[in-house]
DNA sequence: ACGAATAAATTGTCAGACATTTAAATGTAA
DNA sequence: TTACATTTAAATGTCTGACAATTTATTCGT
């Protein structure tokens, strides 16, 4: 393994970071074990506490998982679609929420992705997906929905969107620019006219991809987005003068 | 804060999990202190030991940073880009070379999500990125240039084509799609002949996003999409009849 | 041969101590 | 009074040693 020079900052985080390179660069093979806490600690020179933090911060990362009993220790994790999400979702939401992101900005990314994914997703869409999209229109258009349950709908319907492409890889990437929206999104109070123009979108979004037509669903995306926008820049002014 | 039912599953996690879930839902806001180690052992009625690996935890994922001293202690930290990008990109690069990722399915993704921020970089690009854009291209045109630099190169490329949609948002989502293929990309062997191709399409790709012609850089990008995959899947077969 | 008790290895947790760092408070001299 | 050096207090960083809990392999008894 690796070794740490003389540098003076945290050896937890330096110990963290020589593991986390032998992973990432291979060295280290999925469900590979490694030393239990005391021989790292042993081979570091450091104390197994220590050892410890730096293997808690591994584990938070999903690099390494931890067993105990005889033949435990921690291993090398397969990091799985689940947990990147997670981790992925967790990163988006806080990237948007604390660095004053306008509203205007992190639409367009979101609508911009999903735009990519919707030619792949105007070939392979599936009954199965199709099908969860109708549902969710169907929901959307119930009276008495609140704005959260609401939203959430749209965000299932979305993602289902995204799902259609059949492309894993594109549907992690997408999830964290979808579901890190939905925060801002639920600042927007939805009136029954406004549900009702969404709803026109999404119908249209289905009916493009069941009929496999690409430049149609791109086109009501594009519409959907400029809507949308329009609502939240009223939600932003009506902010701006609360008594207006 | 919250509190611990009488699970038998790893403490520090749970605790680790409290917190995150406190800083997400914003009722832990930016720069503000967390209580002191002491206090939060006391608390969650937990060892010190404890309290530090899950904070540790905590640091893994920048939720947290740690300040030594009198009035040092552990603050919720604002999340930059820089960060999320190194998260992501460890991430993503993970979540390719653990799954069996097939080099066609990462290629679709990568390419339809850079189409997707074409648009706007059409209709942004500044003289910045186009001069990045032409240095890269003609770094490119070196003879001489190793796989690797060639490929760095690439990636640099990819990045200011990116950088170019002027999203900032955008830009974090791409980071690790194109980062993350880099290992694939490094496993094929240049040519001098597939150089002179995928310069050809580059310079188109630059061409066209200085003459804002949106439509003109999709199709280079298309079309260098395939033959990106050509080159993928012939250096599949090779490997798959190691004599042939 | 099969099941139960035992042993061994490893992580999880705790208690207490000391080292180090940082900023405020205090004291001292120009 | 002001500027600088010293002290002090509070916090994280690290270490040592111990015990608890868990899991697997082994041993023993029937």
């Amino acid at each position: 393994m690796k070794i740490d020079p003389d540098n003076k900052a945290d050896l937890s985080a330096q110990i963290a970071g020589a593991i986390r390179e032998e992973i990432v660069a291979g060295r280290l093979i999925v469900d590979e074990r490694l030393p239990s806490e005391a021989e790292l600690a042993d081979h570091f020179e450091v104390s197994r506490p220590t050892v410890r933090e730096a293997l808690k911060r591994l584990a938070a990362q999903s690099l390494i998982r931890t067993a105990r009993g005889a033949f435990g220790g921690a291993f090398v994790n397969r990091l799985n679609y689940p947990d990147a999400y997670g981790q992925h979702i967790t990163t988006s939401t806080l990237l948007l929420s604390m660095n004053a992101i306008s509203f205007d900005v992190a639409c367009e990314a979101r609508y911009a992705l999903e735009r990519a994914c919707t030619p792949l997703a105007a070939l392979r869409r599936t009954p199965d997906t199709l099908a969860t999209m109708r549902a969710e229109i169907h929901r959307q258009g119930q009276p008495g929905l609140s704005d959260e349950s609401f939203c959430a709908s749209d965000v299932t319907f979305h993602r289902a969107l995204v799902d259609s492409a059949d492309n894993p890889v594109l549907s992690y990437q997408l999830a964290g620019a979808v579901e890190a929206m939905q925060p801002l999104m639920n600042m927007i109070t939805f009136t029954a006219r406004s549900r009702e123009a969404i709803l026109g979108f999404h119908t249209r979004i289905a009916d493009a991809l069941e009929g496999h037509e690409a430049e149609a669903a791109q086109e009501a995306l594009s519409e959907l987005e400029a809507y949308t926008l329009t609502l939240g820049r009223d939600v932003m002014a009506a902010r701006a003068r609360p008594r207006g």
